[in-house]
DNA sequence: TATGAATGAGTTTTCATTCAT
DNA sequence: GATGAATGAAAACTCATTCAT
């Protein structure tokens, strides 16, 4: 039941009941306790089966070195808070949760792992390809646009004024590749 | 009773219960209704007050232009994350909570707004000085330094082994001034 | 929940708790919680429910013109505070609670209006009769016919002393028709 | 503190707090238990209070025989439901409470029984001034009196449309003294 | 196999009363 | 004497889970 990933976006991990999901979903009851051994692991099964719906795993491996990095991030962040607010939210959801359920803790693990790989990948192709600043190691980089990724869109949350492409536009001119400092 | 800040850092809002903080103080169960109109106002009122301890109002005065901008960035990070990983975690309760908490997010926006204005003081300072890269607007750059910040904080958190420093030091490298672009 | 309707009458309407209901009907705590939507909800339905099973609705349809007025009145008094107090009970609690609650009003008002209507009726088919005294609008004679009732009922429940059925006759003689007064 | 009655008539004996009684009075808390042994004994001398400050005694002495009966009911009436709604409901709450608290009871039977004897009284002398219907005993058409008019109070609270005055000048038509009934 | 009624543990909240100051 | 902070007993309500059908 993916229906029950809203709900983990609308209402919060911990105040979603057995007996709404399956109100929204439209089925009864009982089915929920039926066809999963409890609550958390109807929540942890539509949240991975969230993710893996809206991320095929083929545009994974099809992105790297494709698309520009930026354009990457942008579009990630537009389709997150513009298209489909359900899916920051429930990932936000689930990075919380993650902390105590060592069970969620493991699957969100491998989900982020495989994202942050990509990310590293397209980052050093682009300084090879001297379409980004090469100062710096492509993992520590590829750690700073991750978390420029999540830490806008959470503030974005907070503060719907907030003006996200003049950020964006700073990230691309502070990532462009620039020459060696002159000396002194 | 900052005592419920931490247990909310540990558990998470939502698991938080008025039996548990109460168990915590070593004060009787009563204690809690009586001295807040609720558990949500306790919550909330811990948190700011944690919030407000963490970080003293002359220290907010005092910063822009003095320190270093990413020494600003990472002494923050430090302390959040060794010194008390309950503020980091809390914060983190505190943003997911605000969403759906006017109140919360009321106090939380003025706190974040106070942060931000005294972001974008210190990067304007800087790029005046000639010590940050001038070729993106100050609040754009201050943007991305706040979602950096708590980007950072939230991988961090559910990553231990994420190499924070190094992440510092390629945003170090990215905010530092460089040459005009060479035409071309 | 039939069972909760005596509670009311014997503890009255807020004195009545849950827990108590759960008692008497041998039932778990919760099934109260789980069948109503609240206590309230709970209270007024079993109102409801002791009235209508006291009263068929039959009887309501068959009574006008056919049986004597004071007769019905009196069989009312007499069902209420002898074959069963707990209707008398109810009726004044439930009537004292109506004053708070709009929707326990609007059903009450409901009843009263229903059983206003009855006694309109009969007084007007008495009077045409020439059974009952026409000095008067048939509508009064019917408010002032369920004041005296609910009265005469409440005044009975707080002093078991009072001698209803002499009051009774004084309202038969009352009711009485008449020759029209001699003039002066 | 008779503003403690003001509280029962508006919200109900059971939901009087002490905490709001003493803010409606303006007093510390503590006052309450301090002056009076409890809820039950602060509320009791509330209610009484209040009755006795409403009736003087002087006026019950004073009154038999002197006003007309009719008069004297539909000024109470008109007392109670327009100018002054607190008596009459603080008048309903007290009688459910008599029937529970044996305190209470004893009062109030004390004093509807003064009431009561006046009644008998006032309709004694008028039915020997030949103003009243003679056809039946004092004592029971004073219980008639008394039941309709609680009753109408009773009825008129639930119904605020309730034409009570046109019931009150059939009562008084009722009332009215007749000759004989012709044979036949 | 599927359902949904029933259960009871757990949570928040209210409030009269107590008692140290 | 007077206050109001503190206590804890009791109440309503929620909800995941169980289980008879």
């Amino acid at each position: 039941m993916a229906a029950a990933a809203e709900l983990i976006a609308e209402l919060g991990w911990g105040r979603v009941t057995t007996r709404t999901v399956a109100e929204r979903a439209g089925l009864p009851h009982g089915a929920v306790s039926y066809h999963f051994r409890g609550k958390q692991e109807l929540l942890i099964e539509a949240t991975m089966f969230a993710f893996a719906r809206a991320v095929p795993a083929d545009e994974f491996a099809a992105l790297p070195g494709v698309e520009d990095l930026i354009a990457l991030i942008s579009a990630e962040i537009a389709d997150r808070d513009r298209i489909d607010p359900l899916l920051s939210r429930l990932m936000f959801e689930a990075m919380r949760e993650a902390e105590r359920d060592p069970a969620l803790r493991e699957r969100m693990a491998a989900m982020l792992t495989q994202y942050r790989e990509l990310l590293i990948a397209t980052v050093r192709a682009e300084q090879e390809r001297g379409a980004v600043f090469a100062g710096a190691p492509a993992e520590a980089i590829a750690t700073l646009l991750g978390a420029v990724g999540d830490g806008l869109l959470l503030h974005a949350m907070l503060d719907p004024g907030l003006d996200v492409p003049a950020a964006l536009n700073a990230l691309r001119a502070l990532l462009a590749p620039r020459p060696p400092r002159p000396a002194g």
